[in-house]
DNA sequence: ACGGTTTGTAATGTTTTTGTAATATACAAG
DNA sequence: CTTGTATATTACAAAAACATTACAAACCGT
């Protein structure tokens, strides 16, 4: 997905931006409202997300200009401020979502992709990447070091759900609740089996391992 | 966290309740607006989950009569309108987010988890911090002085213990059932030894200690 | 029903984690 | 300063967790 950040604030503009790439969308930037206008009316964006405070050109006006433009590119407009009043303006001037400082990162993607899917059902996500590891959902591939892999149906949905979850532990139970729609201790090392084909795979051609054993908890999938 | 979900439809209803039970909330039902004005008024809740429209009593009513309590509870509003107009009128009258019907479960979690946060960072607590030293429940990670800590499951356990009690005094008896889950004494070391793996970890390699020795008493793990 | 895949089971091997016990050190009361 | 008790540390062996492999059952398209 292609999403532009129009933010002054250039330490957050880079958070935000390399949390976006991790989940595998494209992030430009503009440093104020009017770039930002320059940059929206050049290239296609799936979602602007717009700093209502900035220098030059604010938030709202820029959206307001756009929408003067007739483009419908949805919005989510970050504010510090964050009363009902301002969030209602924000509404009006064309904003589509509203997000207040200080917020959590994982909201801003989880609204910023709700935006997106509200306007293009399609464009749910369909690439993940986790460092050199990618997935195409609709594909079905998997790509790394431009090597592809090719993995089994079910070693697909196992490495799938452990790239949703990058970076957290993911339990034996969630697993086998996710991966094998077991409700239920199967008591047998199923998992083990398959991590293990699944490493085979993905990380022992290769030199980092990206599929981490935490012992007593589960596995983490980790660049 | 406990959640009210004001709604008339029983099926919708039931479908929520159940995903937000299986997500660790408490979720009470109310079938109208009165109904739920009077549960809203009785209990404390973390947040409202609302049906706009419904008999006898609105959701924006029931919304506004609960603001004029002075009851700054959080409100989702779940709509099947849409349109920004709509939503202008839902958050003045004092709601606090807006989703619109069809929507995913998915998504209605992350708002509803994202309202509570918003009031009260603590309530879905996913970090522990204790002076310089952090633990991230969910990547099941310590770091201090921003050096990653590997730790065993047990050593892990018992940190996320003293942490979550940090300043006070931790006994013997009250490790032995929450980490170890004995309710006897074992007339071993265990505890001594578990504690002395944790210091060469957490504290040896650096300058102040944290896990302080009260003797005669237990630990107090304290910046 | 056949052949090739794919998946699960079970047996076996490996590594990690844990508790115990032996020994050493610190503390506090007399 | 001595002594009894509480706490620390270390090494080791048993137990648990995990990894790997081979094989057999189930599945799938023809």
């Amino acid at each position: 997905m292609r999403i532009l950040i129009v933010e002054d604030d250039r330490e957050a503009a880079s958070y935000i931006r390399k949390g976006l790439r991790e989940s595998g969308h494209v992030a430009d930037h503009a440093g104020d409202g009017e770039e930002g206008l320059e940059m929206a009316r050049a290239a296609e964006y799936d979602v602007l997300v717009v700093d209502r405070m900035m220098p030059r050109m604010d938030g709202l006006s820029m959206i307001e200009a756009l929408r003067g433009d007739d483009d419908r590119t949805p919005v989510l407009i970050l504010s510090a401020l964050g009363e009902v009043d301002n969030r209602v303006e924000g509404l009006k001037a064309g904003g589509d979502d509203y997000l207040v400082k200080p917020y959590a990162f994982a909201e801003l993607l989880a609204r910023v992709e709700a935006l997106a899917r509200r306007r293009d059902p399609e464009a749910v996500r369909t690439k993940l990447v986790v460092g050199d590891l990618e997935m195409d959902l609709l594909a079905r591939t998997v790509v790394r070091e431009s090597e592809e892999i090719l993995l089994q149906p079910r070693e697909f949905r196992l490495l799938e759900f452990l790239m949703k979850h990058s970076g957290q532990v993911v339990t034996r139970t969630m697993l086998l609740e996710k991966v094998w729609d077991y409700h239920f201790d199967p008591q047998t090392n199923v998992i083990d089996v398959h991590i293990s084909r699944l490493r085979s795979k993905i990380d022992r051609p290769f030199d980092r391992a990206l599929l981490h054993t935490v012992r007593g908890a589960g596995y983490r999938l980790q660049a």
